[in-house]
This record gives structure tokens, sequence and C-alpha cells, in this order.
DNA sequence: AATTGTTTTATACGTTTGTTTAAAACAAAC
DNA sequence: GTTTGTTTTAAACAAACGTATAAAACAATT
């Protein structure tokens, strides 16, 4: 168990300044992100990070404070940058456009897996990782990583579409997140969407990716109910 | 290691013909289902389906096997049934429309995850799960299991929308596939969208899930390029 | 140089894991 | 009723797991 006095952990604040810490937590996320939580044992992140198995426990507790601290690191600076694409498109004096608020989800999304350096790119699989695996634990830090998202969007898909109603808006903002997570799963697998289309999909092209979402999203906001 | 003289798994067809290899097969299913493959251990399975773990090796060899077959027996009937949705709309001397083809992809995959009777109700979760899991033996049985679909729903979309690129229809049909597959996953993770959205989604409904999916992704697929 | 607080290490504990073995129980055929 | 083939069982295997312990190494302060 880690000393009561002053944790380690929370008083550093990038996780990429290499403390054994740092190396623990990003080595954890990249193996959770290759083969996923349960799979991957804190004596191989350890290995990972050069690191004694014992400095797990000391800096981070049990696995399960592990599992929460590499989902955090992961989707908490995806957030900022997307509060901050939406925040620039809805403090203009005229109402957003649906694109404007749809690419502010999609662009900050697909260019951190697909262009992001360091923690940033693992973004689809570890959210796809704390959709799988269903403990509490996981659905409180998922809970407390995404909700504000959730309404942030909603509310501003209601000031470009002031005639949708609510109840249409959540569903397909869930609709916009469930299209672009699974896009951004084909790189790690295989390419499967690739492969399938001979070729004529990019899915590792994030322009592409962009591009296409943001033609289908937006359309399918602006469907009649 | 099973005889090989009459593997008895191969002979038998409906797993709901409770013999021993079929409990087990259901339970493995119903404990991956709820909390994910690696997860459940043989032991648990097999108290569940009142057999002894040795059974599991006699018939289903190693997890490995067990997993895949518990992948198969989810997927491949609801397959059934959306070739026979999309066969329908397509056999018609008239091109099906749009709509057509996209509600022969939702209707059967949301009422069997939804209404399901028997293991099909897994679909939503054992399709993420087979997703998540990032392994060789799992990639094989996803794709023997879910390659032929696209294709048969491309080609579909192709008929209804003949002016539309191949490419665009490939990004669109992953795109349809990711929110069906997204908004199905609400009811077993707490009802997250309906808690957010205060009650006006209800996840539950498979009719308005429904007509949800079907408007938007109707919408997105007539998109322009 | 000695002391104090922090970090890292080697080692071990008790469980649980997937799988195997060989014997027992059962069923079917003659 | 004995034989033959199949299914089920109890018991055990080695390996891997998460975690704890206590000593060593290190760093900073006086």
């Amino acid at each position: 168990m880690p000393k009561l006095s002053s944790p380690p952990t929370a008083s550093r604040r990038d996780p990429s300044e290499t403390g054994t810490d740092g190396r623990i937590l990003e080595s954890a996320i990249a193996l959770f992100a290759a083969r996923g939580f349960g799979e991957v044992s804190v004596r191989e992140i350890a290995e990972h990070a050069n690191a004694n198995p014992a400095a797990i426990s000391y800096y981070f507790g049990a696995k399960e404070q592990l599992i929460k601290q590499a989902i955090r690191a992961v989707i908490a600076p995806l957030n900022v940058k997307r509060l901050a694409a939406l925040e620039k498109v809805t403090a203009a004096s005229q109402p957003p456009t649906v694109e404007d608020v749809v690419r502010a989800m999609v662009e900050p999304t697909v260019h951190a897996s697909l262009n992001g350096a360091g923690t940033e790119k693992h973004y689809a699989r570890i959210m796809l990782l704390g959709f799988a695996l269903r403990q509490p634990f996981v659905d409180e830090v998922m809970a407390e990583q995404t909700d504000i998202i959730v309404v942030s969007f909603v509310e501003a898909l209601a000031k470009a579409l002031p005639n949708a109603s609510r109840a249409s808006l959540f569903w397909r903002y869930d609709f916009m997140h469930g299209a672009t997570q699974h896009i951004l799963l084909d790189q790690t697998r295989g390419h499967r969407l690739r492969r399938l289309s001979a070729g004529l999909t990019d899915t590792d092209s994030a322009e592409a990716i962009i591009r296409e979402l943001i033609a289908f999203i937006t359309a399918g906001m602006k469907a009649a109910a």
C-alpha cells in the first residue's frame, strides 16, 4: 500500500515525464489497448515499464485502480479538445450549424486515434474495453469521463436544430458515437473493412474517415422525425 | 480430449435440446455475455451448467474452442434472419429502397437483442466481446460470421443507390453497424443514455430503437458524397 | 557525516487458472 | 448377463495470477 502522506501519483501531472509511475501508466495503457484489461498481467506491465511488480502496488494500489487511471489518462485530454472545439463553434453570435457540432466531436476523436502522439492513439481501443468490461468500478470512471460530453453536445445540437425533439437528439448522439467508435477500430482489427472493400476504404486516413463520418452523421441528424 | 470417432458436438444440431454439451454452451454464452470471455472461468461455466469441468474439455477441447462455438452459436442464426429479410426486399422486380435494406439489417438485429429468446438476446454483448478480444482465433470466427453479411448488404445498398460510389457504401455500412451495435449496449450498461436523457429515450423498446435507427441511417445513406 | 523520508527491490504467500488423468457410471447390443 | 462403447466424475497437475512483506538502495536535509 502507498504511503498515505503525499501520494506520489496525485502530485505529478504529466505522465510523459518519465518517472516510474508514468512509465507504468504508459505501459499499462499500451498493453491494455493491445490485448485487454484482464488479459494483461501486472507482471507484464512492470516488465514493459522496467519496473518491479511491487512498484505498481506502491503507486496505484490494486490493479483496478491502475485500470481506472488508464481510462482516465486516455479519455480526459481528448474531452478537453472536444469541449474546446465545441465552444469555438457555439460561442459565436450565430447558432452553430449541425456540421459544426458534428465536426467538433468527430475531428478531435479521429485525429487522436489515428495521428495522436503518446497514449491518445489508444483511445478507440480503451473506450471499447471500457464498454466491454462490465464492472461497477469501470462504469464509474466511464460515466465520470463521458457524461458531461453527452450533455454538452446534445445541448449544442439543440441550438443547431431548434425544431428537433430532445429525445431525437439523444438517440442521434448515441448513433454518432457508435459510428465513430466502430470505424476507428478497423485499424486495430486487421483492416477488415479495407480488406472487404478491396482497398476502396482507406481506414488509415484520418481525412477520409472524418469526411465520410461528417457527411453521414450530419445527414442523419437532419433527418425528419 | 474428445474421442476422435463421432465427435458428440458436431452431430447435435439444436443446442437447446438439453444435453450436457448444450447446457455447457448455453451457460457459457450467458456468463460470457454478462462478464466477458477472460473473466469467466471454465469452473464457473461447468457449475452453472450442472456439469463437471472435465466435461468441457471432453466436448469442446480447450476454452478457445468453447469461445469460438459461443460466438458462432449467437451470430449464425441471426445472420440467417438478416439474409432472409434482405432477400425478401431484393427479390422483387423493383429495386429495393434504401429504407428496405436498412430495415433488413436493423429489424432482426434489434429484435434478437431485445426480444430474443434463448441465446439470441446476448448478441450485442457477444459481438462487442468478439471485437474487444483481439486474438487470432477470435478474428477468424468473427470474419467467418460477418464477412458475407457485409458484402451482401453493400450489394443491396448499391441497387438502392445506383449513383453512390462503392467506397461510400462500405463506409456507410460500417457506420450503420456501429450505430446499431452501440445503442443495443445501453440496456446492459445500466441504461446510461436513458438516464442522461432523463427518460426521454426508452432503450428497452425495440420499436423505438428501430424507428430512430432507420430514420438516422437511411438519411445518412442518402447523403451527398 | 548522520538522519530522515521516499523509492525500488527480491522474495514469498495463498488462490485460482486451464487442462489432464484414470477410474467410475451409464447405456446399448447381443 | 456380459460385453462394448460412451459419458461423467473426483482428484490432481503445473503454471500464472494479484498482492504483501521487509529489507535494501537512494535522495534530501541538517
